[in-house]
DNA sequence: CCTCATTTGTGAAACGTTTAACAATAATTT
DNA sequence: AAATTATTGTTAAACGTTTCACAAATGAGG
């Protein structure tokens, strides 16, 4: 019957007796005479009519959708980034594609196409792959990773919180520092963490050593390599920067299994700065970055990419977070 | 300039000399001739085409599109769940729109209304308003929530979880139970942990207490509540059962806090069995909830929703999991 | 070789919008 | 009051598919 399908724009026509036309103008805040405006809203009230995204989209190629790519929703870093870039993107009207990629390339690489061909307004990829290739089809906003010279990608300082994580170690007393951190093949924005940290340490003339871990999905291979590494008792530093909370996070649980006190033998400095749910606070000290901001500023530029914004970066501010591994 | 455009089903049907039908029945793999087939695909792949989604909706009112209602991303239950969900839709060829509610009634009924308007496939929620009202214009597939008689919904076994909980404190000891629960208004399957638990302490005639509390977004109100009732040192009760694990954590962090010994003196035992990735390891003792295989049945539920399932609830099996708050 | 059933392919009308180009009406000017 | 302009409203053609009803081609039976 035609009773339960849904009204359609001309089923409103049909009832405040006016044409598709206008009826489409006022939907779309169109000008429109002030009675027939009032005529064609009731009508829409009175038959709870919503326009069809479907149909709109495919005339005037706007689909309010806007596809997100995150590695894994386990991860509480992504999952926290995906709840604020869902948020933002509902303010302003969009709907949120979800696609996840365990942070594998092929994946990577299908979702790309995929969201090519249903034809998102917009993209925001947090990737890894190396060789994902990009056209510019669809305006694009990277998280942490330069796709291409064409592509906006925002961060947080990296640099500034490799120096903020080697300023606090050295100025709580730690003096044989080591950085420790997962590896991803490709380089990214967070490499720079690494440098931040080292030209501290250089400049302050610090002892330091920097460590590369491989695996990163499990604990195992981390305690695994700790093990070769530090099993023997042999702890030759005294202040750690990790490259994530989580890593951090499992470098301390080692440690205490082995009988080191945290912070009193050894400090430890993550990154990322999110809130443990199960505890409600921060996991370890870390330099935090501005999730919520960057969620914004990720979205805004997505909105504005019409203008071309021509691989415009954005850097947003970390600030240094004390939560337990540090003597402060 | 036609060259930047997308390629559309008609320069197919131009490449390969067939009629646009001809191609249509290609690409949702009617039967067609063997030598035409081939014609087809090749200009398919030759022109790089892709079907748009949003005209093969508008004409077949089949989106390929499932919206996921979910409180937050930020409680890691939710995450993990959503993660799987996402995970299975997309096994099935189906995109995911997620919606963050906050658990506000208001948003969730907004959600709902854009559901609609949005003409997804099926719904997948996971709701609190008490008055949701809901029509069944979609396949709508619950967790945890009875929405209605007709509407499908999947949930963990509650009550045998509660029933394992208090048989382990039970078997592990305690003689003085405690149950606690956060609240939430409406009266949902996780209701049944309290009765499963009651249950088992009644049969075996071991004392036990049940309290509700209130608000459960932040940690505060929470540590209010438990200092009010058990800050005068006066710990009448040597096993606790709490509604989730995060409860479970917080509840253990204030106790220790308070000197109280965990398992020691107090064993607690929480629900849903998610792991913390900050640790790798279950927070705590706890009740687990097979997550991957609720976000199958769920998924299956939904798409096989076409033959009536009326009101078909399914309920997973649990396990118990000992992690570090009990004594086993 | 003609007829009749099959198998393959085609034409054209939807699906629910938006939007240009135009027509009608109302408001202004002279 | 006629002519001109501004204001509203309408008609109809897209957008890229699917699918029904039909036509062409193929093959079998007589």
């Amino acid at each position: 019957m035609k009773s339960d399908q849904n009204p359609t724009i001309k089923d409103v026509a049909r009832e405040s007796g006016l044409s598709l036309a206008t009826v489409s103008k006022v939907i779309n805040g169109l000008p429109v005479g002030k009675n027939s405006r009032k005529l064609v809203e009731e009508a829409i009230k009175k038959l709870g009519y919503q326009v069809n995204p479907y149909a709109r989209a495919l005339k005037s190629h706007k689909t309010n959708t806007v596809a997100i790519l995150i590695p894994s929703m386990k991860h509480p870093f992504f999952a926290h980034l995906t709840d604020e870039l869902i948020s933002c993107l509902t303010r302003e009207g969009f709907r949120s594609i979800v696609m996840i990629t365990n942070s594998d390339s092929e994946t990577e690489k299908k979702c790309f196409s995929l969201v090519k061909s249903n034809k998102a307004d917009g993209v925001i990829a947090l990737t890894y792959c190396p060789d994902l290739e990009v056209d510019d089809s669809i305006p694009i906003v990277t998280i942490d990773r330069h796709l291409g010279d064409t592509i906006p990608c925002v961060s947080s300082d990296n640099f500034r919180g490799g120096q903020l994580a080697a300023q606090k170690l050295i100025e709580l007393g730690c003096r044989r520092l080591l950085f420790l951190r997962i590896s991803s093949e490709i380089p990214g924005e967070p490499d720079k963490r690494c440098a931040g940290f080292e030209s501290v340490c250089s400049l302050q003339r610090i002892e330091y050593q920097s460590i590369l871990l491989q695996d990163h999905e499990t604990e195992a291979p981390i305690f695994r390599f700790l093990e070769e590494h530090f099993g023997d008792g042999s702890i030759d530093f005294d202040g750690i920067f990790c490259n994530s909370d989580i890593l951090a996070a499992r470098v301390r649980r080692f440690l205490e299994q082995r009988g080191v006190g945290i912070p009193e033998q050894v400090q430890i400095i993550g990154y990322d700065g999110i809130i443990d749910r199960f505890t409600d606070r921060h996991v370890c000290s870390t330099i935090e970055q501005p999730l919520a901001q960057m969620a914004q500023v990720v979205v805004t530029l997505l909105m504005n990419s019409v203008e071309t914004t021509e691989g415009m970066n954005v850097m947003l501010p970390v600030r240094y977070v004390s939560g337990g591994t540090t003597k402060d």
